[in-house]
RNA sequence: GCCCGGGUGGCGGAAUAGGUAGACGCGCAGGACUUAAAAUCCUGUUGCCUGUAAAGGCAGUAUCGGUUCGAUUCCGAUCUCGGGCACCA
């Protein structure tokens, strides 16, 4: 009988859910003292296109780990879900008239049924999806808990809007304003990325993926739901270093979040009133150094203080800076441009006057959206005074030309532009500061400038609120309404979720609002409290909305009462393995931690992050070492890899390609050799023409020299699977090295052939299966104990010394192990060839490492 | 421009507390089995040179230099590929 992968892989697949051999046991049922292990994938967009190489190859990775840790005796949750809200399906809708409901129905099934031709160790009744009624709710109830929760400063946390302290003398609706202003969900108008083509909105992590699909993104103001995740990122930033993560994400983090310590600067306006300009500067030790002052051309300022004269200009130029998109003003910047305002401000360190210009390099989103100009000492600064002929100022010295001759002539190519200078060293023409070393210049002006109240320090991040509304129809509705006098209100629990109506046609509305604008019946609700007229809500949130708290409703899939029970969230939380694409290393995983951190400050989770341990899978390139696209024609289809050669070898292949995180590409022969692996492995145990076991194999002893490969082989293979480098490829290389000695021998011990059956499992779980099941065993694998190898067994009997002369290798030798050096060193002496390469020289001294070399240093 | 990560045979990739470079697989070449092919099995496979052979020599981990008895591994400079950020003051 042939290795009938297909017969064998649907055989095993049936036989596990019959079984429910993967499923978790409720909390209950779990014996006190068992480890847990919480295997995570990032969930798939089901999509019309199905899975693909890439989803299987991470799905892989991490399901040896479970299968791995459930026969190292711990209990493993490893589940799979439907990130099911999402685009494609609107757009189908769209074209087609069919409720994305339906259409992602179908696309999940397909994914559901490829994945478990992969023999995936999925616990199936835990599956979830993101657009369920029963899901949304959940997604909507979170929502309300942010929206009436606001920050507290103070205890570093959120916390219920109850608890909010509204000043005294506030009347009705000022007490209502003040209170929306305090949010962590809240309206306003701000600047977004409007897509036409999608009529929708994009956060600014989502417009490169649209702009390289060819549609257009431009910059609007509009009003859009926010989350003030901005109040998280001091959070953010530090609890990255509790976590097990690739160096690269957390960088990218961190630069996302972009932390920079500085000050404010309090600048008067040279006017009769009491008006002043505030910038933002990490450098405030260059303040003597200061020639001019920046506006953007949005802030609020520039109408209020620019001259008659120079309105005109000021006005053109904010005209033509609104008709330009974000990547428009960075990528023209190249040639800096702005215009005076006529005013000028006072340098309250020492009475300067400066004029006040406007220019679109200078953003009003970030700091305070005005800079001090110090061209000495900044590139950008300096190319727009170079530009605008403004005076330049040299007040910082790099130490070592610091009182040296070489100063003036720093002095003079810093005047003329020749250079610029950004880095830090010591204060010169500044006053107070002079001599001082750049770090102390800055806390001693910060001081000066808070005892005149000009300035105090502060801190910046780069990281902005969550724009949270999209305008399309296929989201999570915001369970909001809209009175009649204008106030927004939450709607009750009991009356969640708000699901999307059931309609013909999905289009957008064409005013920017969302689809759903467009069905009065939907729109039109009464307030539940009050009886009186609302309009719903018609944003939905965005598609992460759903991916940032999944991994916690899989612990507790059918729970009625709560999202997921604290005590079970205790016992499972956090993720211990996470993997999925890089391509979410700043979306989807800085707003998970955002919201995982939120329901933590609530009291609702147990821990400050949710994933312990996070691993980023390379992608898988065609055969042509290009990324897999329809349009290339490169794109593999698992069902066909499966069809042809087998899960088990697909799995088996996309582990041996390479790292885990390394691009690699698919290699179709490279499939056939792991094929031919599992093939070799099958006749050696099975006889082709019975179907029985091979009569090599034998019920003695195992032989010492095959235990010995053997033991090496478990440790190989235990400690690549568990020491989180995903580096797969090599514990299957010692597989196939085993397989290979094997079959150099006429008689193999059965206790042999079942431990290391019991390695590959993991990675080859149904041929594992139905080899272990003619060995005579009844019930899965994945119920046995993993082996353990003996140490002792471990130590060789003989090692190969390598002799040197001048430490190029002259030979080498098979030596006992634990020679002493004194014998090494007479041995390699003696050696034919080494002789020859010391004859007529001077032996200097001889350099030996036991068990492995000698080296006979020569003149 | 800035930050991060890489450059090892024909290919995917092994091996770094400095000590046998190229494990394992693919491909290729030769052989066995077969009428033949496929499948399978065996042998070889970094390059160059000497040698019938056994064997030996030289070079070699992007390039150049350094430290060392010894460097793919450590240090410096350069080239190059990939990814991220891109006026963040």
């Amino acid at each position: 009988m042939k290795y009938d992968f297909t017969h064998i892989e649907k055989k095993w697949q049936k036989y596990w859910e019959d079984n429910k051999t993967f499923k978790t046991p409720d909390i209950n049922e779990i014996e006190p003292g068992r480890e847990k292990y919480y295997a995570l994938d990032m969930f798939p967009y089901p999509s019309g296109d199905g899975l693909h190489v890439g989803h299987t190859e991470g799905y892989t990775a991490t399901d040896i780990i479970a299968r791995f840790k459930r026969n190292k005796g711990y209990v493993v949750m490893h589940p799979m879900g439907w990130d099911a809200f999402g685009l494609p399906a609107e757009q189908y809708a769209v074209k087609t008239g069919i409720h994305p409901k339906i259409r992602t129905e179908e696309c999940i099934a397909q994914f559901r049924r490829q994945l478990k031709s992969v023999g995936f160790s999925i616990d199936w009744e835990r599956e979830i999806n993101t657009t369920d009624k029963d899901y949304v709710k959940w997604t909507q109830w979170m929502f309300l808990k942010i929206y009436n929760s606001f920050y507290d400063e103070k205890e570093d946390k959120a916390r219920p809007i109850e608890d909010l302290i509204i000043p005294e003398g506030l009347n009705e609706n000022e007490k209502y304003e003040y209170v929306n202003s305090k949010r962590l969900a809240y309206i306003a108008e701000v600047p977004v990325n409007w897509c036409p083509d999608l009529g929708t909105v994009l956060s600014n992590e989502e417009v490169p993926e649209q702009v390289e699909k060819g549609y257009t993104v431009v910059r609007r103001n509009m009003k859009q739901w926010n989350l003030r995740i901005t109040k998280y990122a001091e959070r953010l930033l530090n609890d990255l270093n509790e976590l097990d993560w690739p160096g690269n994400v957390k960088e990218l983090q961190k630069n996302w979040i972009g932390k920079s310590e500085g000050a404010v600067v309090k600048f008067k306006i040279k006017t009769d009133k009491e008006i002043y300009v505030e910038v933002f500067t990490t450098r405030p030790d260059t303040i003597y150094g200061v020639s001019y002052i920046i506006l953007a051309p949005e802030h609020p300022l520039v109408n209020e203080i620019t001259l008659d004269k120079n309105r005109h200009d000021v006005d053109e130029y904010i005209k033509a800076t609104e008709k330009k998109s974000d990547l428009e003003r960075a990528e023209l910047s190249k040639v800096k441009t702005g215009v005076f305002t006529g005013a000028s401000a006072i340098n309250p360190v020492n009475g300067e006057e400066l004029p006040i210009l406007i220019s679109d390099y200078v953003l009003l989103t970030y700091g305070t959206g005005a800079i001090m100009g110090v061209p000495g000492h900044d590139e950008r600064d300096n190319e727009f005074a170079r530009k605008f002929g403004l005076k330049i100022l040299p007040v910082v010295v790099p130490d070592e030309i610091y009182n040296t001759d070489n100063e003036e002539e720093f002095f003079g190519k810093i005047r003329n532009g020749e250079i610029c200078f950004s880095g830090k060293g010591i204060s010169v023409n500044s006053g107070i500061i002079n001599g001082l070393k750049s770090d102390e210049a800055i806390s001693k002006i910060i001081s000066y400038l808070e005892s005149i109240n000009y300035g105090k320090s502060s801190i910046r991040y780069k990281l902005r609120d969550w724009i949270f509304s999209r305008q399309r129809f296929w989201g999570e509705p915001f369970p909001l309404i809209h009175l009649e006098d204008g106030r927004i209100k939450s709607i009750t629990e009991s009356e969640l979720p708000v699901y999307l109506p059931e309609v013909e046609s999905y289009k957008p509305s064409g005013t920017g609002e969302s689809p759903l604008a467009n069905f009065d019946f939907w729109v039109n609700t009464i307030d539940s409290e009050t009886g009186k007229k609302a309009e719903r809500e018609t944003n939905t949130m965005p598609q992460w909305a759903g991916s940032c708290w999944y991994y916690l409703r899989y612990l507790d899939p059918k729970n009625k009462n709560t999202f997921c029970s604290l005590e079970i969230e205790k016992f499972w939380m956090p993720v211990d393995v996470y993997i999925g694409g890089v391509e979410h290393s700043v979306l989807h995983l800085i707003y998970s931690r955002f919201w995982y951190k939120l329901l933590y400050d609530l009291g609702y989770v147990n821990y400050k992050e949710p994933f312990r341990k996070l691993f980023n899978q390379g992608i898988v390139l065609g055969e042509d070492g290009v990324k897999m696209s329809k349009s290339r024609g490169n794109v593999i289809n698992p069902d066909n890899v499966i069809k042809n050669f087998g899960a088990d070898s697909m799995r088996l292949f996309e582990m041996f390609m390479g790292p885990l995180e390394a691009a690699k590409p698919w290699s179709t022969k490279g499939l056939e050799g792991l094929y031919r692996f599992l093939n070799r492995v099958w006749r050696l145990i099975i006889d082709e023409n019975t179907g029985k076991l091979n009569s090599i194999i034998s019920e003695e002893k195992p032989e010492e020299q095959i235990n010995k490969l053997l033991h090496k082989t478990i440790k190989k293979v235990t400690e690549d699977i568990e020491d989180g480098d995903m580096k797969f490829n090599t514990a299957i290389s010692y597989l196939m090295i085993f397989v290979n000695e094997l079959y150099k021998k006429d008689k193999i011990s059965r206790e042999i052939i079942e431990k290391f059956i019991l390695l590959l499992s993991p990675f080859a779980p149904h041929i594992s299966e139905e080899i272990w099941e003619r060995l005579g065993h009844r019930g899965s694998i994945q119920l046995e104990k993993w082996p353990e190898y003996n140490n002792e067994l471990l130590i060789q009997d003989f090692v190969t010394i390598v002799f040197q002369v001048n430490g190029k290798i002259r030979a080498k030798k098979e030596m006992e192990i634990d020679k002493d050096i004194k014998s090494l060193e007479d041995e390699a002496l003696n050696n034919e060839n080494v002789m020859k390469h010391i004859l007529g020289k001077q032996v200097v001294k001889i350099i030996t490492v036991k068990n492995k070399m000698v080296n006979v240093v020569v003149k």
